[in-house]
DNA sequence: AAAGAGATGGTCT
DNA sequence: GACCATCTCTTTT
């Protein structure tokens, strides 16, 4: 469970299952994770996508092997963390969207400086808490030593996840790949 | 409680 | 030069 096989499956499979799992990062020896409640998912031929063009130098991580983190920079301003799905080429992945803070709750204060409820409740608020940017992209989330990781600590993704339509995006707007717990 | 707008920079046409 | 897979603050109801 967890491996590699795992994430090389759709993005539109693999985003409920994220639910209840847990992202960690280290930075400078200090441990921020919280647990994924809310994901999107974004397929090859996909007008929403990143990849829907083909691949360039920012998106080319996302036609790379499964289970890599993908970030880039929204509005210039914040970074979004995603998670390569499917197979090599396929140009899929999981946007994170939110998590449940677990470890490293005083870290996530200082780099968010905001009311506890707000510390990782979208997807540029949970890269700043988790101190992951652009030179994060790339980085193997199944790495035993990575400064950042998925990992599965028992909790079961939810039965009757909420899925809905996707956000923020003006093409595909109807598809319902956002999945929520 | 909801709606509006500015910030800010990489990417692509 | 337009377009953002967003967040926060301000203004309005």
């Amino acid at each position: 469970m967890l491996d590699r096989a795992w994430f090389e499956r759709d993005a539109i499979d693999v985003g409920p299952d994220l639910l209840g799992k847990v992202l960690m990062a280290t930075a400078g020896g200090v441990t921020c994770s919280g647990r994924i409640v809310e994901t999107e998912a974004y397929m090859p031929d996909d007008p929403a996508s990143h990849s829907f063009n083909g691949e360039t130098a920012r998106n080319r991580v996302m036609f790379g092997d499964p289970a890599h983190l993908y970030v880039y920079l929204s509005y210039g301003i914040h970074h979004c963390l995603n998670i390569v799905t499917g197979p090599l080429g396929s140009g899929q992945a999981v946007l994170i969207r939110a998590l449940d803070p677990i470890e490293g709750i005083d870290m996530m204060r200082r780099r968010r400086g905001r009311p506890d409820r707000e510390l990782a409740d979208g997807p540029g608020k949970l890269a700043q808490a988790l101190g992951l940017t652009l030179v994060d992209n790339g980085i193997d989330v199944l790495a035993g030593v990575s400064p950042a990781r998925v990992v599965d600590d028992g909790v079961a993704p939810p039965a009757d996840p909420i899925v809905g339509p996707r956000i923020g995006i003006s093409k595909a707007t109807t598809r319902p790949w956002r999945f929520r717990m």
